[in-house]
RNA sequence: GGAGAGAUGGCAGAGUGGUUGAAUGCAACUGUCUUGAAAACAGUCGAAGGUGAUGAGCCUUCCGUGGGUUCGAAUCCCUCUCUCUCCGCCA
């Protein structure tokens, strides 16, 4: 949610910068304003009457000590009118309030100045590429192949057990994605992120608080009974952890990490890009999270994308990074850069990772402040990014690893799985 | 699930109708002292909104949530949520 104080002092500016996210309903910048030249207006008026009234009150007490009953009972009199007036007032001041709520939660983010122009995926724009792709064959399997082949994973099981897009991952192909959990948890823990094990599923309060509610409900499992979303993303929970908080800034930043399944209803389409993993409802993932000084968060922006860097190296995996474009970047992001892998049978690049600064976006939600060196409470900036998401991961290793004899394992996961092949 | 108790500032903990946004202690911050630190002493020390110059000051709201009673509520009444204790069930 954007700060209100930002409309009132820079229109123009943030008009233009939503336009660069082709943000469609532009006219409600305007329209907020004029609510809240409203709502300022009514709030004076009401707290003048209220004012008015715990004077009267105390005078009230006053005289009733001194036992002047009839000046008492006349104030009193006096006092019912103002309540009346006041409690009118505050039925008008709660309803504008709301109206403009309403509004402005339905504004974006603003774009960092260096999104690029665009309105579609293909303008995002390469930072840089990395690694070589490799060579496999004219015969070489797309990992759902290869997973049927050594008895990996079973999304026909999953089907039976759930529905579509929940894999059941067996034997070796269950190690791994334990192997791939403890090493990106242990990696996150060596840069200095603390491990956090949160609840899955969140109340309203924590999806409204980064984002995900109101109006995307649809992108999340519900359980209505209890008022309860199963997580997209660990982001949610972990990001919630500091709701309400305030910070010393020598504190800053906080840095947590978790693993945790993340469930997608992903209402879209069914063909060959969902093929095998490509596409599901539920995914394991390992989250970074930082809560920073919004003077240094773009230093954290980097460092986290470093971060993600690092470990697709290890991984041995050809990766390119991508600056989104104004039109792709998600709604509550003011810079995202997404990290993709190369899919060497599958010959397409598939996204593993999203790193993104929000800003205030989601603090201003969050109500997550911190104390400057003038003791003066500010919303601090959130960030986080996958490192990674598990699924798309897999679906490279598989098959750009691909040998006749079986598909190599990186020597840095072999410690974890144990063994240094599938086959 | 049943019975009881409770929810106050960063923490602990007073406060049961009238300058109480809230005693006191701890923590924190600033200063004095000190070669430095500690100790001691003095002072400061919640948040949001409005008004003002993003200052001072002033006003409003907030003592789990939402309502109610009253001229006036942290204090009385109701609702909900959560926590704790005991019992039951259970990985």
């Amino acid at each position: 949610m954007l700060e209100i104080s930002v409309l009132r002092s820079n229109a123009a500016t943030v008009k233009e910068k939503l336009a660069k996210k082709y943000f469609a309903e532009i006219n409600l910048v305007d329209e907020i304003l004029v609510l809240d030249e409203k709502r300022r207006q009514i709030q004076k008026e009401t707290d003048d009457l209220l004012a008015e009234q715990n004077l009267a009150a105390k005078s009230i007490g006053a005289l009733m000590q001194k036992g002047e009953k009839e000046a008492a009972e006349t104030e009193k009199a006096k006092v019912a009118v103002l309540k009346e007036q006041s409690k009118q007032k505050e039925e008008l001041l709660a309803a504008v309030e709301n109206e403009q709520q309403q509004l402005l939660v339905r504004l974006p983010n603003l774009p960092h100045e260096s999104v690029p122009e665009g309105k579609t995926p293909e303008q995002n724009v390469v930072v840089r590429e990395s690694g070589n792709k490799p060579n496999l064959s004219e015969t070489a399997l797309p990992h759902w192949d290869i997973a049927k082949k050594y008895d990996l994973f079973d999304l026909e099981l999953g089907v039976k057990i759930t529905g579509a897009g929940f894999p059941v991952y067996k034997g070796k192909g269950a190690k791994l994605q334990r192997a791939l959990i403890s090493f990106f948890l242990d990696k996150a823990t060596e840069a200095g992120y603390t491990e956090v094990i949160p609840p899955f599923i969140v109340n309203e309060s924590s999806a409204f608080s980064t984002g995900q509610l109101p109006d995307k409900e649809g992108q999340m499992y519900y359980a209505n009974l209890d008022g309860f979303y199963l997580i997209p993303t660990a982001e949610v929970p972990v990001t919630n952890i500091v709701r309400g908080d305030i910070f010393n800034e020598k504190d800053l930043p906080l840095k947590y990490c978790a693993y945790s399944p993340c469930f997608r209803r992903e209402a879209g389409s069914y063909g060959k890009d969902v093929r095998g993993l490509n596409r599901v409802h539920q995914f394991d993932k390992v989250e970074i999270v930082q809560i920073a000084n919004p003077d240094k968060s773009y230093q954290v922006l980097e460092e986290m994308l470093a971060h993600v860097e690092n470990i697709l190296n290890l991984l041995n995996l050809p990766y390119r990074i991508l600056r989104l474009c104004g039109g792709d970047m998600s709604f509550t992001s003011a810079l995202t850069f997404d990290f993709e892998v190369w899919s060497g049978a599958q010959k397409r690049w598939l996204e593993v990772s999203s790193v993104s600064n929000f800003e205030t976006f989601q603090s201003n939600r969050l109500k997550t402040r911190f104390r400057d060196e003038n003791k003066k409470t500010r919303l601090v900036h959130t960030l986080n990014g996958s490192a990674l998401a598990l699924p798309r991961i897999v679906a490279a290793l598989l098959e750009n690893n691909q040998t006749e004899n079986g598909v190599a394992i990186p020597e840095v996961l072999q410690k974890y799985t144990g063994f240094s092949t599938l086959q």
